[in-house]
DNA sequence: GTCTATAACCAGATAGAC
DNA sequence: GTCTATCTGGTTATAGAC
């Protein structure tokens, strides 16, 4: 059975990762964090590399958000439907973070972005055509519609998050002006 | 007056810096890209340190976007205003890199903002709110719209150079479907 | 499982000859 | 301005005692 030591080197990793990126996170520093002597090599009892601690960092997530995925149910408005992508594009943020900072040199790279796109900010172009042939949103092209929507809730969410965000417009005043250029 | 191998590492650095990250790249690196004998101290007799030619690196980016942004005239429609905005912001593809990767750990980061955002996807509320009052296009929150906007642009931007975009929807659908969204 | 100690390596940066 | 040579410090990773 595997001993706390690891699950709070695990832990460390993750924070750590996200907020400096892995390059400038040493092997010490996440020793020191996990209540180890820094500099002795107790890391290497828990995980084989530095490389294996991260991949075992982003699977966790992974299976983080796939858990959180089968909790989510359909929204009857746009509003609340925009609000819920914002919403678990923050319940991802860890692996976003990551993704943002190291780019396509993580790994495990093809399941997340399998797993972004699924439990994300997806938005449904078959569930706007819906709404178009049942007159209730007018009639446009319903994948570029479904793009243009989905951009503007992950633009949102990294200028907010991650780019010092000097937007101006809060949450509800964007989510609402995103659900009114769908609507009418 | 500067030599050209001082332009040669500038140029190595910027490649370098943005295809692989900072921290990844060594001294050494630019050195054998600059026809400099690698492990050699060359390097500094033309920059004092590594944070050094990044600062270059960054001003020099900066100098072009500012330079550019002198060229930019207004557009007559919704579709070429975004389409404008999509070509500036790959104009400023290296810093827009640069930022992605090393976050607010760039030096002369507040410039890098302004310049984004002065030469960048700035879409105006003011224009629309504009052509709303002159019944051009529908009457919308304009500071919500105008970040809603701005926020697709940059995010279909930054999947489609950064995030190895599975996203289907070429540029010029994308920019349709969000002028039809503005505009009707 | 954790420690002390250390090996092996690599990166940033400097000295001084040419 | 570029070279060879080197210093210094930090990082990954291992060995072996407890």
């Amino acid at each position: 059975m595997g001993s706390d030591t690891r699950t709070r080197i695990l832990d460390a990793a993750l924070a750590q990762f996200v907020s400096r990126g892995v390059d400038s996170v040493a092997v010490t520093d996440l020793e020191r964090a996990a209540g180890l002597s820094p500099g002795s090599g107790s890391f290497y009892r828990h995980f084989r590399s530095k490389r294996d601690v991260l991949a075992a960092v982003v699977a966790r997530e992974i299976g983080r958000a796939e858990a959180r995925r089968s909790s989510i149910e359909p929204a009857a408005d746009l509003k609340t439907e925009y609000t819920r992508a914002l919403d678990a594009l923050i319940a991802m943020r860890p692996l976003i973070a990551m993704l943002v900072r190291e780019g396509t040199a993580l790994p495990d790279i093809d399941r997340i972005y399998q797993v972004l796109a699924d439990g994300g900010a997806r938005i449904d172009a078959d569930d706007l055509r819906a709404r178009m042939t049942a007159g209730v949103i007018p009639q446009r092209d319903p994948d570029g519609v479904a793009t243009a929507v989905m951009m503007s809730i992950v633009g949102y969410h990294l200028a907010e998050q991650f780019f010092g965000n000097p937007v101006g417009v809060d949450r509800d005043r964007f989510v609402k002006a995103l659900a009114s250029l769908v609507g009418t």
